[in-house]
RNA sequence: GGGCGAUUAGCUCAGUGGGAGAGCGCUUCCUUCACACGGAAGAAGUCACAGGUUCAAAUCCUGUAUCGCCCA
């Protein structure tokens, strides 16, 4: 019946099977039933490709999402991807650098085509991958950051927040990437620490003050000193009281500043005495706001020295502070330079250096809107999984500060506000103004675009149809879990609450699943600019879709990390390869006289493993529910090799070759355990599952034509089939055959050998064991088999103790005893000769006072193993003996 | 500076109050009619360290060390 290959390939599977999946049309769901489980993807970048990242939180999704539309719910994965402005942006200027454009000679209007152009061509790629790894999204329903009912969306927010004065335009410090050109908010800066210097610079006073004539500032940024606009000392640090209010003179520009008192100052710090440069940090911004200083901007966008900057005007950022420590060297002015480890930060798209730059940038209150924030997850609406990621959360949102949202790009959303030269009217629109609604003379509208977060927090309403009240709003929001990396917690997920109760009025999800990062096996972040990444698309080449999958599930475990062990995907491949077997076997012993039917317990292997069936059931459903993906992996891996195959098939052969209706029974139990175990393994392996299950010969069992949407089995129905005596008694059979194949190991008897084996057993046990007495021979390979309460140790016999029974396996006839036992001999007078000798020099205080550590070491490690040795072959000896 | 996580077999990791486990690797045997991507058996660990609680600690508490992550 069947002609299954003897290896499964994923290549041959794969395809077909997803195609059916789409034929059958099983990934959409229509706003309609029970309670809906809805995923919404966390969009993936549209620049992007499959990273291991990915792969981990898909499989994550398709996991809880397969068994969710297994148990009936109406169930619906929302796909697709963010417009991702730096990136993107970034991908069309390489593109137009090639022919020699800058972003400029095309102008705004055509720049925006070609990013749209750029996104039909090469935007779907990551989506195909996700089809590559069987994710179940529903794909007819793709959505993309910058659709036109998106943009609606975006806009909306904006112009409610704007109206609601939450949205404001200030001129404030933020964090200047050169390189991309645009603000980044203050969580898109990642902080690395950096061997630097602290650079000890003598500022000259204008007139000297008791005797003192100059100030040391301490600084690691000595190019900002052109932009110097005070001195600021601690108001109670004796050192420099007499100095506050005194001039000094800027070096190199002759700018006159004066010294101020500012309890920002930290007096341990340096000299305790620091330079000013109120448009280029954060915390100077704030000295030069409270003594009322100028802000002299220093650096151009591209970070080099404006004119502001005097004789080093157009110099790079560091090419300036070379020239500035050596020109102040040569004038006698660098006091002295210590080594300093100072944290840097650093763009998170493109890594370089950000400056933290004095300009005009929109920006939300965030504060309101964390309130109910921290509340949902106080209150348990959202739970985080592990929990302790809800103190991270917290510590966060209690300290939020406002978020800059401002690009200075040009694909984007464009944040919707115009301007009135005339008349000076501004105000954000849904629609875009020609003229001022005040007047009526032109407008403008701003220039910049928003962060592309921005609308990526109104993922899981904007994609179900939000502003529109949509059946499917209605319908699938709240969506049910949100499975992502720790990494953007506060970028995403954060917001993603905080938006979706100020304008749903309910939390985006109740689970957010904060699962491992991926890192390489030396633990290094996986990158692919550093190539030391692993490419999923190569691993499923190797393991298959499944492989791969069952691999990374059985990675998953509460730790925050993942030391990527791709060891553990070649066993889920062979995990893959043993299941494709074991149904090959059971279908190659249907016959065309297969009767289908219900399980039913003949034997007490058959009530054995219909128990352990269902407890694999309750521990996958708590496994699943409570996202514990490496235990659940683990369960079904045991169940299906070391339980099914290593045992129930093997106990099954003799009733198969027997026939008849013994055959039927055993057959049908297979078949119906097969079934029931493919179901439970079907989201963390679908494409094998689904080949096999198809082929089943399940009769009226079969509830569907695709696996995808068959039935969940029911933990507590299959309940009715535990049996803690079944269990004990076959527990009791593998103690016992395990312990006879020991000896036969221990003996290399060869397998055709039949052993002679007797049992001396109290009466319970002897029971038992008599009661599966064919099948205990039948696995350990025994011809005769006695067991009684007082059965007599048989001469030259091993005796080991097993299913609290003593167990004698006769040698007779198998081992030449005089032979064996002078070879025994032989090795046990030479190991204890050498065991004596060594032991002596390890009592002799002088070699233990004298030889290197590492001998006594070693010496005492052989001593362990040949003691060792020797009772072992004295053991031997024992039950040679008569 | 604050917070979080990790430290268990050669490697990657489970186990969280009462018998130290898995996968890979290693050793021996087996081309037995599902599977050599396999079967059988086996060797291998002072559970980071130091104190404490307990009849009992890999597991709970305190501290130390090392590594990693986040925040300031």
């Amino acid at each position: 019946m069947s002609q299954l290959p003897s290896a499964y390939d994923p290549d041959a599977v794969e395809g077909p099977v997803f195609q059916r999946w789409v034929d059958g049309g099983h990934f959409a769901q229509e706003p309609a039933g029970a309670a809906p489980f809805t995923v919404v993807i966390p969009p993936p970048n549209v620049t992007g490709s499959l990273h291991m990242g990915h792969a981990l939180n898909n499989t994550i999704q398709d996991v809880v999402i397969r068994r969710s539309r297994m148990t009936g719910r109406p169930t619906r994965w929302v796909v697709g991807t963010d417009h991702a402005g730096i990136a993107t942006q970034n991908k069309v200027e390489q593109k137009l650098a090639g022919q020699g454009l800058s972003r400029h000679d095309v102008g705004r209007e055509k720049f925006v085509e070609l990013c749209w152009e750029w996104r039909h061509e090469h935007g779907s790629i990551i989506i195909e991958q996700l089809k590559r790894m069987g994710c179940s999204c529903d794909y007819a329903d793709e959505h993309f950051t910058m659709d036109e009912g998106y943009q609606r969306a975006v806009r909306t927010v904006f112009v409610e927040w704007f109206e609601r004065g939450l949205i404001y335009r200030g001129k404030r410090i933020i964090n200047w990437c050169p390189r991309c050109s645009t603000a980044l908010s203050d969580i898109e800066v990642e902080h690395e620490e950096l061997d630097s210097h602290l650079w000890h610079l003598r500022y000259p006073l204008k007139e000297p003050v008791d005797g003192r004539d100059h100030v040391i500032v301490a600084t690691t940024r000595p190019e900002t000193m052109l932009g110097d606009t005070c001195v600021a000392v601690h108001p109670d640090d004796e050192r420099y009281r007499d100095l506050v209010g005194a001039t000094v003179v800027l070096p190199l520009l002759g700018r006159e500043i004066p010294i101020v008192a500012d309890e920002y100052v930290d007096p341990a710090f340096g000299t305790g005495a620091v330079k000013v440069t109120p448009a280029h940090d954060p915390n100077d911004f704030e000295i030069g706001e409270r003594h009322g200083l100028e802000k002299i901007n220093v650096l151009a966008a591209d970070a080099t020295i404006t004119a502001e900057g005097g004789p080093y005007e157009g110099l790079d950022r560091y090419e300036a502070r070379a020239r500035i420590v050596a020109d102040l060297e040569a004038a006698g002015l660098l006091a002295s330079v210590e080594d300093h480890i100072h944290s840097v930060g650093h763009c998170y798209r493109c890594h370089t250096v950000v400056e933290p730059w004095l300009s005009d940038q929109w920006f939300v209150n965030m504060k309101p809107l964390a309130k109910p924030g921290i509340e949902c997850v106080r209150d348990g609406r959202v739970v985080f999984h592990p929990q302790r990621w809800e103190n991270v959360y917290y510590h966060w949102m209690e300290n939020i500060r406002d978020w800059c949202i401002s690009r200075q790009l040009w694909w984007g959303h464009r944040i919707p506000v115009f301007y009135c030269d005339a008349c000076g009217w501004q105000g954000a629109s849904m629609d875009d103004l020609e003229s001022c609604p005040e007047c009526g003379a032109a407008v403008r509208q701003d220039e910049d675009v928003l962060d592309t977060w921005f609308s990526s927090q109104l993922w899981p309403f904007a994609t179900l149809g939000w502003p529109d009240k949509t059946p499917e709003l209605e319908f699938f929001y709240p969506t049910t879990v949100l499975s992502t990396a720790r990494d953007i917690l506060f970028l995403w997920v954060a917001r993603m609450i905080m938006s979706g109760l100020d304008f749903i009025g309910d939390v985006p999800y109740r689970d957010v699943i904060i699962h491992p990062t991926v890192f390489n096996a030396e633990g290094k972040r996986m990158s692919k600019s550093l190539g030391t990444g692993v490419d999923p698309l190569d691993l499923m080449a190797h393991y298959g879709a499944d492989g791969m999958r069952f691999g990374l599930m059985l990675q998953v475990t509460g730790s925050q990390d993942i030391k990527f062990a791709e060891e553990k995907l070649a066993s889920s491949r062979n995990f893959a390869n043993k299941i494709w077997n074991a149904s090959r076997f059971v279908l190659m012993n249907v016959g065309e006289d297969f009767e289908p039917g219900a399980p039913a317990v003949e034997t007490v292997a058959d009530a054995w493993i219909l128990s352990r069936l269902a407890d694999l059931a309750a521990r996958v459903d708590e496994g699943l529910l409570t996202y514990e993906f490496g235990e659940t992996a683990r369960a079904l891996y045991d169940f299906f090799w070391s339980e099914y195959c290593d045992w129930y098939i093997e106990l099954a052969k003799p009733r198969l070759a027997a026939g008849g209706e013994s055959r039927q029974a055993v057959l049908r139990n297979l078949v119906f355990v097969l079934d029931t175990a493919l179901r439970l393994l079907h989201p963390m392996m679908p494409f094998v599952t689904e080949e096999i299950w198809g082929r089943l010969p399940l009769g009226a069992a079969r509830d569907a034509d695709s696996l995808m949407i068959a039935g969940w089995p029911d933990a507590t129905e299959l309940g009715r089939f535990r049996d803690e005596s079944a269990e004990r008694s076959v527990g009791m059979l593998q103690e016992l055959v395990t312990a006879v194949r020991a000896v036969r190991a221990r003996y290399t008897v060869s397998p055709k050998t039949k052993l002679e084996v007797s049992v001396k057993a109290p009466e319970a046990e002897g029971q038992v064991l008599a009661s599966m007495a064919d099948d205990i021979r039948a696995l350990a390979g025994i011809g005769a088999f006695v067991v009684g309460a007082d059965t007599a140790k048989p001469a030259h016999a091993s005796v080991v103790v097993a299913a609290g029974s003593e167990v004698y396996v006769s040698l007779e006839g198998l081992v030449d005893f005089a032979a064996e036992r002078a070879r025994i001999s032989a090795e046990l007078e030479r190991a204890e000769g050498d065991l004596a000798k060594l032991q002596k020099k390890l009592a002799n205080e002088g070699f233990l006072k004298k030889a290197s550590p590492d001998i006594i070491k070693k010496d005492r490690a052989r001593a362990a193993e040949l003691a060792a040795t020797v009772s072992k072959l004295i053991g031997q000896l024992a039950d040679l003996a008569e």
